[in-house]
Order: C-alpha cells, then sequence, then structure tokens
DNA sequence: GATGAATGAGGATTCATTCAT
DNA sequence: TATGAATGAATCCTCATTCAT
C-alpha cells in the first residue's frame, strides 16, 4: 500500500485509456496474446511464490525468476507487488468458478446442511489443496485489528458467498447477524484449513471432519426446522 | 529465553549471591536497575511495533527508535529479533499468569461449559485487545502449512493450556482426539479473536458471544451428562 | 565460481545459442555488454580495494563506490563478498596464464635451475607488483593455524603450479616431500613477495635477489646432477 | 590506526602525567596491585582471542568478556585495541627472553650454524606453539606493502635479535646486507612457522627440519670457513 | 514488449569506544 | 576502580521499483 506510489496512478491511466472507447468498466485490461500468455506465466509463478513463502516474504524477483522473465517485464504488466495479488486473486477465483463453482450456488440450498457442508467444502478444501496461493490470499495481511487489505478481493468474494450461501439456509435472521455468522463462519474455515494443510494422510481427514464438526454444530440450531430436514442426522448424534 | 540474556542472567545471578548473604536489600544492583528498565521499555516497544505491524514487517530499528534508544542498545539486551519476540512472549505470558491466571485452571474445571468459557475467554479477550502484540505471537509465522515456529512459547502453552481444560471436560475421549479437538478450538479462538479485535464496541460484543456460541455448540456435544448439567441452559435454546 | 554469476551464465548460453545458428555477430547480447563490463569494472574496484585493505577490512560498499555504482548493482552480480574474491582470484589466475603462462610449464622444465628460478619468478614478481590483490589471494586468510579458505583458488592453483615443476626437478623424491618442499617454497615466496613490495628500486631488486637465492641454495642440494648440470653456476660461487 | 582517535592522545597524556616527575620515558604506567592483575589477566585474555581468530577478528567486547570484565574495565588500562596489541607483545616479548633469553645471544655465537639454528629456532617455535598469540602479532597488519605497522614492537625486535644474531655470523657483509639477510630469514621464519603450525606430528616436525633446512643452506655459504668450521656437515651432505 | 542493469533506502547486526553511576 | 549501559557509524546484504537499450 505505502510502497505503490505514481505506477498505480500510471497503471490506472492506461487501463482507462485502453478501455476509455467501450466506456466498459476497468478490470481487464486490453492485451495481446503475447501479453495473455505472459501474464498467465507469471500468475502461474506467483502462485508457487505466494503459496510457498506468504505474501510478503516472496520478491517480485523471486516471482519473475520463477516465471522466467526479467523483473522489468513483470513491471509491464503489473504496477506493483500487490497488483500481482489481486490479479491473482481474481485468477484463482475465476478458477475457483470454473471448476467447481457453475452449480455451486444454486444446487446447494436445496441440501440439508451436512450434505451442503460436504459440497461446499470438500471442493473448496481440494482447491486449497492443490492452490496454496489462495489460502494465502484469502488470509489478509494477518496483522490483527487490520483484517482486510486491498488484495483481498478473494476474501470479500469468499466472504460474500459463504453470506449468500447461509442467507439462504437463515430466512428469519436479520441481515446484519447473517453477516456475522458469515464472518464467523468464514474465519473459522480459514484457519481450519490451516490445520489442514499442515497436515497429510488420516490426520488430515480427521481434521476435515472436525471442521464440519465446528460448522455443523454452529448452525444447526439456527436453521427453521422444515429447511433441510435430515440435517440433524449425521453430526448430532 | 534460553539465549537471550545469558549475560545478563549471569550478571543477575552473582548479584543475587553477593546480597543474599547480608540480606542487604537493593542497592549493589542498582546497575542492572537501568538495564532491567530498558529491557521493560524495549518489550513495551516491541510490543507496540510488533502490534502494530506484525512480527515481520516490524524493524529492530524501529523497535530501538520506537524504545528511545540506539540499535545498539536493543542488541546489548537481545542477540537478535527473534529473542525479542520470545521474550516478549514469555513476559506477556507472564503478565497473563499473574493478572488472571492465579485461579485460572483450577476452579474453571468445576463451572459448566457455558460459566467456563465466559471465565476462560472474557479475560483473554480482554488481554488481547490490551496486548494485540500477544495476538501476533499467538499466530504462527502465518505462512500456512507452516504452523508452529520457533518463538512460539506462546502458541504451544496457550495450545497446551487449552488442551489441559479441554482434558477436564472430555475424561474419556483418547489423547489424540483431545489434541485435536483443542487444536481446533484453539485455531477458533485466534480467528474469532482476529475478529473480535477488528471491531469495537456492541459489534465487538456481539462476535465476542458468537464465538462463545461456536465453542459451546461444538463442545457441549461431548461432554459426558454428569459433568456440567447445566451447562446447556444458555447457548443451546 | 560455481557460485556467482550463474543467472549470468545461463543468459550468457542463451545469447550464444540465439546467435550461433545464424552467425550473426555481437548484437543480440549487447545488454550483456553492460553487464560484462559492470563486472570488469567491479573486478578492477575490487582488486584496488583489497590490494589496499585486504580481504577482510575491505568493504562492499567501498568496493561498490570505488567502481562508482549503487551496493545494489554489486550485488546484482555477485552473491556475496566471498564471490568477489573468488572471481577476482579466477580473473587474475586468467590473465595471469594469459600473459606470461602460455609457456610456462612446458619450457622452464628444460631449464637450468638458476634460469629457471628467473623464468618463473621474475614475471611472477611483475604481476604482483602490478596485481597486489593477487598477493593478498594468494595468502588464504591469514590466521595462523588455519592457512587456507575458501577462496583461495589462487593459493590452491599457484602451489600446483609449484609442486608440478617442483616434481620434474625432483623425479626421484616421493610426493609426499615434493608436496612439502612445494609448501616450503611456496611460503618462502609468498613472504618474499611482502619484503619485496614493501620496498622499491634498487632495494626491491635487492631482495628480489635475495630470494632467489634462498630458493637456489635450498633446492639446488636435490637436484640430481644430470638435470641440470649448469645450475650451480651462479648462485654457488 | 584509523580507527584511533583522540584517546591515543589522551592516553599518551595521562601516562606522560603519571611519570611526569621521574621525567623517564613513557612506557611502564605506575598502576596499583590490584591494576597489575587486572592487567596480566586482560592480557591473558587477549592473547586467548588474538591467537584464536587474529588480530582484526578479535574484538575488545571478546577480551573483555573472556577477561571476566566489563569493557569500561578494559579501557581502563588501554586505550584502545592497538594498544592491548602493543602491550600483549611487550609482554610475551618479556615471558620470551625470561624463558629463554637469558643466554640466547650470548651462547649461540659460539655454535657452528647447525647448532645455532637448533638452538635457535627450537625454543622459539615452542614458545609459539605455545603462544599463538606471538605469531599473530610476529605478523604484521598482513596488507602487503604495509609490513611494519604500530604495535609491532613484537616484529622489530625479534628482527633485530635476528639482525644481532646474525651480525656475528656475517663479520665481514656491510650492515645493509646483514639487515637485508635477516629481513629474508625473519620473513622466512614466519612464514615457515605458519606451516609447521598448520600441522601437527610427525608433519609438523618434517616442516621444522625442512625450515631449518632451508635456513641452513641460506647461510651456511655466506658464512666465513673459520667462523663455524663444522657447521656444514649435517644440512649439506 | 523484453531485458537486465541500476538504484538506494532499509534490514539485521557488530564493534570500538564513552559515560554515568 | 569497576560496571554495564549507551552510542552510532559501519557491515553485508535485500528488494521493490525504474530506466536505457
Amino acid at each position: 500500500m505505502s510502497q505503490s506510489r505514481a505506477a498505480d496512478a500510471e497503471g490506472a491511466a492506461k487501463d482507462a485509456g485502453a478501455t476509455g472507447k467501450t466506456g466498459a468498466p476497468a478490470k481487464p485490461r486490453r492485451r495481446q496474446a503475447r501479453g495473455e500468455a505472459r501474464i498467465a506465466q507469471l500468475l502461474k509463478a506467483a502462485a508457487d511464490v505466494f503459496g510457498a513463502t506468504g505474501y510478503t516474504a516472496a520478491s517480485t524477483n523471486a516471482i519473475a525468476r520463477e516465471a522466467g522473465v526479467s523483473p522489468g517485464t513483470l513491471y509491464q504488466f503489473f504496477p506493483n507487488k500487490e497488483a500481482i495479488a489481486v490479479e491473482l486473486g481474481d485468477h484463482l477465483l475465476t478458477r475457483w468458478r470454473e471448476t467447481y463453482g457453475a452449480a455451486f450456488l444454486a444446487d446447494h440450498l436445496e441440501l440439508p446442511l451436512d450434505r451442503m457442508l460436504d459440497a461446499t467444502l470438500d471442493p473448496l478444501i481440494e482447491f486449497n489443496c492443490a492452490n496454496p496461493a489462495f489460502t494465502v490470499l484469502m488470509h489478509g495481511s494477518e496483522i490483527p485489528g487490520m483484517v482486510t487489505k486491498d488484495h483481498d478481493a478473494v476474501h470479500v468474494t469468499m466472504l460474500g458467498r459463504v453470506e449468500t450461501i447461509l442467507a439462504g439456509y437463515l430466512p428469519d435472521k436479520p441481515p446484519a447477524e447473517v453477516t456475522r455468522i458469515a464472518t464467523m463462519i468464514f474465519h473459522i474455515f480459514k484457519s481450519g484449513l490451516d490445520v489442514i494443510m499442515a497436515h497429510e494422510g488420516e490426520e488430515r481427514e480427521a481434521y476435515i471432519r472436525e471442521m464440519k464438526t465446528v460448522l455443523h454444530r454452529y448452525l444447526e440450531p439456527m436453521i427453521p426446522d422444515d429447511t433441510a430436514a435430515g440435517s440433524r442426522s449425521r453430526h448430532t448424534p
């Protein structure tokens, strides 16, 4: 944040210029084919480096090196380090939607809670294990009291997703409370994910079950009886 | 702890020895007094800087500056940056025990679950709000998949505490499972704490209640009926 | 050598490959040109600083300053201080071989001892006077009892050279003894060089003669009579 | 040299003041008994540290720590780091004279060359092995072209000693030449000593013999026949 | 677009030396 | 005297970012 100065403005200006004709909003800069490839290459490298070392410890030079390009090239596509994280977040989010998300929202609302948790969490866990950078980006900058940062599209989006799903299950809760519950769930999920990813094999599975139990027991008493009657079966013997 | 201030410890021991025989009070360790004050001052500064920026982004120079001393002075008392974190962890842990911990463990085992959660969490939350550095130190080095680091006396200690308390409530669970549950609880607490500290006033209170609800609902079904009969009353209406 | 400029080497290889097919001359590696020049510049600066102050007292910042570049630039080409010494050693060794070394070994074996000493030592002394850093690098890290260090390619190479030549003159000595004699000679040479370089003009010449006398008298009695019959003429009247 | 500033002047002034009454030259400051003990303690520590790490790498704090005193105490007796080396040099030189030197000069002049070398070198080598700091101090500051430094009382004294002995063996050489030969011998001895101290057991003995051979062969042809008739016997078979 | 050289402030740490007690 | 706290410049090295080609 403090470290990106004028370049940001420039980058923004460039975008504005490129998209100015259509009047469409800024995000997807028009880039030539070669540019797209480079960007993919760089985002892949960034994912590896962020995933391996975290955001702060990742150096832009390391990302460029991992991508096999020069630092200058990296900065031709990203105005600064944070922009890489932002774009990587977008990219992973898109990949996530493409991979599992098509029927994500719609279907789950009809499931009983325990099935919904399985249906929601399993692919998400899988995705995070396959893309540790996603986990990294879901966590804000980790400084307590400063939970959200600029590159938290991932954070914001995922939280919104949780909230949306949740709203379907808790139709009679006031929105503020739904938000609060969603926030809790999302944080429980994130930290649970850390534990899960820190283990392997059967231990990992056990922690996955444990996290589902936590969430199930937390949510179940809030859900009106008619909404998914069978949900109580598994986790509350 | 073991690596920091070995010289000081020696010096202290010598002083103690010298004054022990005569029973004379503080005088001859007056030398130490300034040092002791500096250490307190440095730890205070470190707490501020760690709390404000996190461990990694905190620079030793910034800590020294915050303490109003030169970098060299800092290194007269701490061999390196991590030692500062370790010592600060020890210090906060001690302060924590002194402030709330005297009757911490013993009393709580007899409480019903909801009272125990109040008795346990409220002071801990209060302490963390007053000492954000404690929160920072409770979190490991934040890189997912590398949950524990060296300066995690705080992490280790707190986790152990949770486990101990938990064992009292879950006498019939196998140890491995107790560990797993304790791990989950501790992580839920940490991430809940982040949310709590990111809010203020009534919102903060609401999140505190929410976190307690999560934990209560998670734990309650595991506790044998005879242990804390009334515990079900509050959070599961 | 192995640790420095790996990236550069890669880059060079890529360039070479790119231009190799077409047979086109230098153009596409123009990028490298600046870098190559900087490296030469930095090595020159390092030679000056090492030569003036010795390895330990030489600071990387001083070398960068002497080269007229920023510290960062230096570290773009060398991973650390020692690598500078290693590379400088390689460089000087190469220069030495290119300048005097072509016929170095082959020819000398046929010379009588005194001529061989002249032929061997004179250019070496000259080279050292012109490149004091070479002298610095020939000396290990100077702490007695720890004669060899890592950047001692120069040390090792020169000692090997002495040993090889010597073996030709002492065909009937066991290898271990040849090694020992070579070690003695090399150390005598190094310390003689210090004396020589500490003097100038006629005094310097006198010390050069003196060192040759020492070595001649030391070696001559060991050489079989048939090997260099006339060798006794000069220094042992 | 460059690092000691005003303190030197102060120290000098203090000395002058202390000895001003008697008008005697400066060196031996009047020190109380306790002071003498401290100085001995500090010099012992300095010898250990210099011997272990060399002059440059030795830190005054390390010396103080090794002596079990505070840095401030060290600076109460020595104005700066170099003064420690100077005083340690004096001290070792004195110890050397006391141990082996009583009859050092006088007796040796009558010996044949090879016996003289044994008589001279053996104790010196022994002393150096027992006091590596002596070796360290005998070497100047190691930067070629700057052979002598300030703390080289040891260097100067030992060189003078060599020269004196040598003069007895080479009565018909002009003084300048004797000086030159002495310089060569001393440097050969110093570098030979490094090799010797870098080895152990039989290898060390072999190097000792080798060094004596070098010196013997160097000197023997210069000595008038009547001076030490039997000297040729051993090393020139 | 791509390159890689260049920057320079900043990071952790050390050390000779001084000063208040 | 002795202490040990205090200093601050200097050390090696890193990194986000810029610039000339």
